[in-house]
DNA sequence: GATTTTACCGAACGAACGGTCAGTAAAGTA
DNA sequence: TACTTTACTGACCGTTCGTTCGGTAAAATC
């Protein structure tokens, strides 16, 4: 990630496209988008500001390329959910996993899409994008509902707002370290509170 | 609200200050804080710059005004639940009650004080108060864990940071207007989820 | 060593930023 | 009408923004 690819002719880069997009995008989050110049983003990399225009087109196309990656892999994560065939509640009980699990691997890619309020065209597209994604998750809801298999004395699009509202507010605090909740405890207690809630029960009583 | 207090002697103002701080956060909260300009805080309220800096200091304390009001509802809020003489338990569901009308009550406000990153002294006053909330509403669920009232197999700290994490993203969606859901129904669907989770059972099967 | 290719940099661009100020318009008081 | 007080404005300040460009340094090829 650190050591660029090398076979070119000329002077060796010092980063890879990715090993420069995750600098970019600490930059980004720590910040805030609107509040990162072009000069932060060049200090962040050792580079001066000429020269970080050498590697890159832009501002937002920085974003952009941010962006893209996590609304692949949600998307992705959602596509292999699909693929499964189990009962609708079993399903979605998938796709919070593997949505969960995409948040944490892709943690700053993520947490900067989360943070897009659609002030530009690129924005915009990415919006679109979530959207279409949030749309196939209240689905989920939906046809667990309509199974009978989970509660529906709430509006689907209520719960499917809720619930996922809750996994994708893990942006706001998860810092992944040694000391840190591993990935699968963060999964299960998602799971767990979004099916069973708070309530105490023979089964989870220590 | 739009029709300033008369009584003064000179030229009368256009706006209270609570009305004007109330169009400045609309726009805060459209464009971001950091991307909103004074000019366009100033054309929101159809003052010039100029005009606009005779009524406000300047940008900083306009967002330090603002979530303070989102501040010191949240911690009022709190305050009322801490004077209640419910089970554990009962004291937990309040807060989530309170705090959730609150967010729906002060939703500008509560908006934009979710979306402060930290970059300025004002900023990061800000989240030293925040946090403080958050580890009182943390010392519920640790107190009602500790009664046995709730399930004990996942870390009080993660379930406090889930569950308000929950109530939090309410802001990212709900807009109030005649065909919302009406405040009471947001309020019963998280207290619904929190505690009893997604499984469908006797009491709420339609 | 000459040539090609790429990495790198200092200086500068116009635009927009947050903020100031001297002066004018409009209202209330006397 | 004269005076005081407040609302309001256009022009302008220094700074920083994202971006461009002409030119130099370093590596690989020949």
């Amino acid at each position: 990630m650190q050591v660029p690819p090398r076979g070119g002719r000329g002077r060796p880069a010092r980063y890879t496209k990715e090993g420069l997009l995750n600098l970019v995008v600490a930059v980004f989050n720590e910040r805030g988008y609107e509040a990162a110049s072009m000069e932060d983003l060049a200090k962040a990399s050792g580079f001066t500001k000429s020269t970080f225009y050498h590697h890159v087109s832009g501002k937002e196309e920085l974003l952009r390329m941010a962006v893209d990656r996590a609304l692949d892999a949600l998307s992705a994560a959602l596509d292999e959910t699909l693929e499964t065939d189990g009962t609708p509640v079993e399903q979605l009980q998938d796709a919070i996993r593997r949505t969960t699990a995409v948040l944490l691997d892709e943690l700053p890619y993520v947490t900067l899409l989360l943070r897009v309020r659609g002030n530009t065209e690129i924005e915009r597209e990415a919006l679109t994008r979530r959207r279409a994604i949030d749309a196939r998750l209240a689905a989920l809801v939906t046809a667990a509902v309509d199974a009978g298999e989970i509660r529906a004395d709430i509006d689907p699009r209520l719960v499917s707002r809720l619930l996922f509202g809750m996994v994708n507010s893990i942006t706001e605090w998860y810092r992944p370290n040694a000391r840190a909740t591993p990935r699968k405890g963060i999964v299960n207690a998602v799971v767990g509170l979004a099916l069973e809630g708070l309530k105490a029960d023979r089964s989870n009583r220590q």
